[in-house]
RNA sequence: GCCCGGGUGGCGGAACGGUAGACGCGAGGGGCUUAAACCCCCUUGAGCCGACACGGCUCGUGUGGGUUCGAAACCCACCCCGGGCACCA
């Protein structure tokens, strides 16, 4: 190999860093750009899929610095959660111990790849300087009421032996194990983002700069749906609220149901002949997991013995208990219409309970429950009417009674983020036996998380052990009190971390609002599509409550959002535990970063998962190596008509930083890498012998420039030994003249009825007449034109000409 | 079931409705070398015609239709792969 990476990779990386390039401040005079790779949880290794991240911001970082941006791009650290306190379990390390380690061993990596930040602002989220602050925000909500403890069905894991967010848990299994979940009635802290529903759902649709599929996500999981709720009497006394997105079928009610842990079920069987029947059914729905709910293909249910009023009509409808029915959706209850919902009419079916048409279906229906538009029948006063005046009618129908009224329901639920585990931010709150709930007072924050020797989880965060944490004094009256021993979900920590790195050594505030004032919102957001409805989501909502407190000026953190793709080898994710993974940092030390950085940008789309190809990067150095040869070499240059060739070059090289400029403003790296690959092979064959001629220093200058961002490390060295004086990194990014990016000469092709049948060589700016009269002179064209009559010609110069013959 | 993406050589992938397969990997052949590696050159979608060579023809972007002078791209139907959501009332 002509050129020694190690040397140069670590000659660079040291002088970026002791002349602090990437070290920014706020500068009202230049445009800012933000630029954030989601920080990583520090695992202790550094995998392909971090490659790609920083490969990509670090690209950005420094083409927006290039182009004369005041880019701010930070690093810091997701160091809380249940990762590191599982290994400190296994191996009797302390989590933090663990932990700074491998930010250490991460910090030397990331700077081998030669990816820059602004390592002034280096946050982790278990430094107490940050996470007082998690504390502190938490008391805002809190006081605004948008923090709340309260006992409701939680997702439980039994297998971590702690709770999980909504969005925590996948397919009835908890994210981190694979094991079923179950439903626990706790006491836990929840955030409450449904009172934001309505705007994160809105403003959604400012966010033109997201990938549709994570818009797309985000509006499925906030899940809002407008319908009615109204009251149904019980027979005998008592009432329930049933949820309804078809009010308009109301007549078509024939029975009720309600979830089994409802709360008036119990009320409603006391006494009743099938109380033990329900109590049985209802002790085991409570039993099984979500995931085996779901797989019970056939509805259940039992009959409660109480009858419901229908309000519009006054009909007694049976009431059942049926697992099909949520206690999270909704009221946990609901109105049955057989004939226009299909699970109510499994379940009548099943039941033997009577089915009522409301909606007319078509003639050559022969389905079962109708669902779409008709007229309205057997429904009284609604009898006629399409679905959208039915809505209307029964909707103000009810709300005159004061029954009900229009409604809207929302999938999403608030967010748990209390955790019965160690390794995380302390909730800031006290029980005191006489004032109850009280919030630790802001001065006396952080409220620190005490080492411990025993994490081993049983149910009760382990803290709960820890009699000195634990026993504290009321704030209020100063008696006896027990501190919160649950701690908070990390994704509250990533939920405003990037407002942070715009003050990061703040120790009076959370930040000075002007610092965000003048950096957010993030002109670029990069990190991986699993964050999609969890990450992406709170990190909205934090935003606005902050925007609502007057720390933000911003309500949409992420102006721009890129996720990348995986990386898969062999058809899959690369993974430990698929054993496919293919270590990065072995090949810093054989092929250099800089070849690995292009072939990560080289290998496909950055959206798409990229397959891996083992000898990929061997291309990619391959080209580094011939550059350098180019650029390095003694050369002399032949006898050959130059004007001609020089113009060539110069106008490629000009078309080259366009096609650059272009594709990296919209993120199409792996198409900029190959027009870097034609320039050189071009610059290749221009230069056979010496001296050096003006055109190439002129076209290898342009080359380096547009190299600096994505192999800075050659890049770098290569434009030091030709002599220029100054730093790559801070040079303007080459201009490109229209000019001179034209071609001497186009290929102008010839069909005959659209299909090729010559190509031609003419001036670029050839006029259509004459474009027309040498394609029907074509001789190649001609035999296929002769003996027939022609129609029709279309004319594209310089381009094309069609010749329609009959 | 509903909602999205996506199907192009041996592989990753290019291609404003206008030369399909850029660029790279791999493979084959040749050169360099005592030899190998590196490096350099040539070939590389399929089939066929022609032949010293230049060349030429037909087919070809999941399948079947359609629109158009012209379709990988636009429209309709279907098949397959990937993802998201899901007893959500």
């Amino acid at each position: 190999m002509s050129y020694d990476h190690r040397a140069i990779e670590s000659k660079w990386q040291k002088l970026w860093e002791s002349q602090a390039i990437f070290e920014v401040t706020e500068d009202p005079a230049r445009p800012k750009f933000y630029n954030v790779c989601m920080y990583p949880y520090p695992s202790g290794a550094l995998h392909q899929g971090h490659i790609r991240n920083y490969t990509f911001g670090d690209l950005l970082t420094r083409y927006k610095t290039m182009r004369g941006f005041n880019v701010l791009s930070p690093m810091g650290w997701d160091s809380f959660g249940l990762n590191a306190e599982n290994a400190a379990i296994a191996t009797g390390v302390h989590p933090r111990v663990n932990t700074e380690n491998h930010i250490a061993t991460m910090t030397t990596l990331i700077k081998e790849l030669g990816s820059m930040y602004d390592w002034s602002r280096e946050l982790a989220s278990h430094d107490p300087a940050f996470y007082r602050w998690d504390q502190w925000l938490f008391l805002e909500l809190y006081d605004r009421g948008l923090a709340y403890k309260g006992e409701a069905p939680v997702n439980w894991c039994p297998k971590d032996l702690t709770v999980l967010a909504n969005e925590q848990v996948i397919d009835g299994l908890c994210e981190r194990c694979d094991t079923p979940v179950v439903k626990r009635n706790l006491a836990q802290w929840f955030f409450k983002i449904t009172e934001y529903a309505d705007r994160l759902l809105d403003d959604i649709e400012t966010l033109e700069h997201w990938p549709e599929r994570v818009r797309r996500m985000q509006r499925n999981w906030i899940g809002r749906s407008e319908g009615a709720a109204f009251t149904v009497e019980v027979e005998g006394g008592g009432s329930f609220e049933v949820f309804t997105t078809r009010p308009d079928t109301i007549f078509g009610m024939t029975f009720c149901v309600l979830a089994p842990e409802h709360p008036l079920v119990s009320q409603l069987v006391s006494g009743a002949e099938q109380e033990a029947s329900v109590r049985d059914y209802v002790e085991a729905a409570s039993r099984v997991s979500d995931i085996e709910r779901m797989a019970e293909g056939e509805k259940t249910g039992v009959f409660t013995g109480a009858f419901a009023i229908n309000p519009v009509n006054g009909a007694r409808v049976p009431i059942y208990v049926a697992e099909y029915v949520l206690m999270g959706y909704g009221t946990g209850a609901i109105m049955a219409v057989p004939g226009q919902d299909q699970r109510d009419w499994d379940f009548a079916t099943k039941y033997g309970i009577e089915i009522i048409r409301t909606v007319e279906p078509p003639a050559d229906w022969e389905g079962e429950a109708y669902l779409g538009d008709g007229t309205t029948i057997n429904s009284d006063f609604l009898d006629g009417l399409d679905q959208t005046a039915a809505k209307h009618r029964i909707i103000a129908w009810l709300e005159d009674g004061g029954v009900g009224a229009a409604t809207v329901s929302f999938r999403l639920r608030d967010w748990l983020i209390s955790r019965q585990r160690y390794w995380g931010c302390p909730i800031p709150m006290v029980n005191c036996a006489v004032c109850g709930l009280v919030p630790v007072p802001r001065d006396q924050l952080p409220v620190l998380l005490p080492d411990i020797e025993d994490y081993l989880p049983r149910g009760m965060s382990p803290l709960a052990a820890d009699e000195e944490f634990v026993n504290t004094t009321c704030p209020q009256c100063g008696g006896p009190a027990r501190r919160e021993t649950d701690t908070m979900d990390t994704f509250v920590d990533s939920s405003w971390y990037y407002f942070r790195y715009t003050d990061p050594h703040n120790d009076q505030a959370i930040f000075d609002p002007a610092k965000p004032a003048y950096w957010l919102p993030l002109d670029q957001y990069i990190g991986g599509v699993e964050h999609a409805v969890l990450h992406l989501l709170y990190a909205r909502f934090i935003t606005k409550f902050l925007y609502d407190i007057g720390l933000s000026t911003v309500e949409e953190p992420f102006a721009r959002l890129f996720t990348q793709g995986m990386i898969t080898l062999g058809g899959s994710k690369m993974s430990k535990t698929k054993g496919n993974v293919v270590d990065p940092v072995s090949l810093f030390a054989s092929h250099g970063a800089d070849a690995l950085r292009l072939f990560h940008l080289f290998m496909g789309p950055p959206t798409d998962d990229a397959a891996w190809n083992p000898n990929g990067v061997d291309g990619t150095r391959r080209f580094l190596e011939r550059v350098w040869k180019t650029a390095t070499g003694d050369h002399q240059f032949s006898d050959r008509p130059e004007a001609e060739r020089d113009r060539e070059l110069i106008g490629l090289a000009h078309r080259t930083v366009a096609k650059v400029t272009e594709d990296i403003d919209r993120f199409h790296f792996n198409t900029a890498v190959p027009a870097l690959m034609i320039l050189s092979n071009a610059l290749a064959d221009y230069v056979e012998t010496e001296p050096r001629s003006a055109v190439f220093d002129e076209v290898l200058r342009r080359l380096l420039l547009l190299m600096a961002p994505m192999t800075p490390h050659v890049a770098h060295e290569l434009w030091e030994r030709l002599g220029h004086g100054s730093m790559l990194a801070t040079e303007p990014w080459p201009e490109w003249d229209a000019a001179l990016a034209i071609t001497e000469t186009v290929t102008l092709i010839v069909q005959v009825n659209g299909k090729v049948r010559d190509r031609l060589s003419v001036a670029p700016d050839v006029d259509p007449g004459e474009a027309e009269r040498l394609a029907l002179q074509s001789e190649k064209a001609r035999v296929w034109i002769d003996g027939h009559e022609v129609r029709q010609v279309i004319s594209k110069p310089p381009r094309l000409v069609n010749i329609v013959v009959g």
